[in-house]
DNA sequence: CCGATTTTTGTAACCGGTTACAATTTGACT
DNA sequence: AGTCAAATTGTAACCGGTTACAAAAATCGG
């Protein structure tokens, strides 16, 4: 039942062809007469022929790979990420391997050696904070690499991404426009570095507007959302308003607010981050900051395909985000 | 500052010792004095070494990746399924490459000729229903694969999952034993061959109990979720328990209730499918159906690894589901 | 109809590994 | 020391394509 696969010798007998020609064909058939073409093709559909991967790779040195490492799927906005990368990459022909991270450094860079010696040609990292090996053998091997997810121009690689840091100041002065003077922030892990940068930067700067803003780290999904909530609502002094820096933390919040006997946003109002396909669902809707994770995909796939094709260079670009103003947050007068 | 990649030949001339020496290193070291492995390793270590997996893979015929499509991945019963895949195979040192179908089977044929025109050596499909092309293509061609999410002993391939009809007659067992007569099923799109089979066809079996069953096909989607609820509770008879087909609808559901004023499981009990990681957090907390998606990662995973590795033979497997019973579905008197 | 161009096709070297087989070295035992 | 088997290392063919260059065929102007 299962045939051997053709390979380009057998397409070449057949059709009394070089192995040459049937190459050419095979690559856009430039420089070939309509009617070869015609009966390569023909070939080819009859004899089930496709071109070995691993030959054509190693004769071009090119793998039409792209690689990307992430920190977990289970968060729908780097789903939908993702599959916009995938699709971009895909309609040139290009292929995509994932590997997951889990937000460990080590973890990271064991991913990306593994990727590159399958013959990913490019890397997409997200954020910011990367093994220094892994920054030092790209540079040492010259592998073509993003960061996403973040806007730092001054970063060690093309950044593109959202600005953050000003998309959290915005959250803010907008809770503050709608009379909220004592916010409380909930947040995934955090390395110490990530106090200065980031969302939590822009958080902070709110301070300066002489806002009361209190911090809470929990873990980064439904569960930490509701126990960091559960946990601030039984201090004494309760914040007028929660910003989660994700919808997931927020749906967290949701729950742990109607288990409280709370409502939102009469008693407390909720801002998300990331306006993930169920934010306009919630009850009140959630209002939260609308990020670009399709744009970004196929920014981040265009360019470097685009850099592979033609030695375009890799370069930062700043996407934008916006607030999605819904009924989860309420004017406190 | 970017290097030439050292090649194998590079090793050889730096150690004074045969490629084939060097070669036996890189693969296992086996048939080598540890002398010279160390010597070597040391080399490889220097001169910046890595095997070019296209010229392995072209000599081995072996590419070590295995291909995943999927219908989605912005449902998170999926992700982490395939973070599981992913786990699995990365252990072993293979690679996982993904694509999206968006449930269209024109989608996943075109997905699949690509990703087998990338070198991949197994594939790993979701549910029953593929295009016909598609599995003669992979007989042709003697591509191993299995279908996964679903279990059928007589699939045309081996099947790895969980029996989704069982699991969903045993939800509506479960509802009946609590007192529910009258129970509405929430579903996404449905071929019309599904409604013999895998969840539809569980739930239907139950009107054999005596149980008044009406059916609500929806996007598979929170939004989906919560729409079709509303619709159904401006119907006059309302039903005494909904039961979706995903954790996600589910979600819509306890959204639409409480826009509408309705308390669960006070007025209406909710059950869901999937048991995502926040369906114990919700106000109450789900009653669902909790799915291995884990275990069914990694056995896909397993299975396609020894079979690529030894011959092994691929078998189906049936992995057990299992209601969990939580707040959402009270007792109806 | 001929020579000069242009287009199409063929030849063969090369990409960078793996591995069967041959050659060499090592070491154990008389 | 001499033999022989086992362990280690080397030689060279091969995997299946791509592509530079040469050769052949087609096209064209005069």
């Amino acid at each position: 039942m299962t045939e051997p696969v053709g390979k380009i010798r057998d397409v070449a007998k057949a059709t009394g062809l070089s192995i040459a020609t049937i190459s050419r064909v095979m690559n856009g058939g430039k420089n070939v007469s309509p009617r070869t073409r015609d009966k390569v093709l023909e070939a080819c559909k009859r004899l089930n022929y496709l071109p070995n991967p691993a030959a054509r790779a190693l004769s071009t040195s090119r793998s039409k790979t792209v690689a990307a490492i992430i920190p977990t799927i289970e968060h729908s906005i780097f789903a939908k990420y993702i599959a916009s990368i995938e699709l971009s990459l895909a309609q040139r022909g290009y292929s995509l391997v994932i590997a997951i991270s889990h937000g460990d450094l080590d973890e990271e860079y064991a991913a990306a050696q593994k990727l590159m010696g399958m013959g990913a040609e490019a890397f997409i990292l997200s954020g910011a904070h990367h093994h220094p090996d892994l920054l030092a053998l790209f540079a040492r091997r010259g592998v073509p690499h993003v960061f996403s997810s973040i806007w730092d121009p001054a970063a060690a690689a093309p950044a593109i991404g959202y600005d953050n840091t000003a998309l959290a100041r915005a959250a803010m002065t907008f809770l503050a426009e709608h009379g909220h003077q004592h916010i409380a922030v909930l947040h995934g892990p955090l390395a110490e570095s990530d106090r200065t940068r980031d969302r939590y930067a822009g958080a902070q700067a709110a301070r300066a507007d002489g806002l009361r803003v209190e911090f809470h780290e929990t873990s980064l999904d439904v569960t930490g959302g509701k126990s960091a909530t559960r946990a601030l609502l039984e201090a004494p002094d309760r914040p007028s308003a929660i910003f989660c820096f994700s919808d997931v933390l927020a749906l967290g919040t949701f729950f742990a607010l109607s288990e409280a006997g709370l409502r939102c946003p009469h008693d407390v109002s909720i801002m998300g981050f990331d306006n993930l396909d169920w934010s306009g669902e919630t009850a009140p809707p959630l209002t939260t900051i609308d990020l670009p994770a399709t744009q970004m995909g196929a920014e981040v796939g265009t360019q470097l395909m685009d850099h592979l094709d033609t030695g375009a260079p890799l370069a930062p670009m700043r996407l934008e985000g916006a607030i999605v103003a819904r009924a989860s947050v309420a004017r406190r007068d």
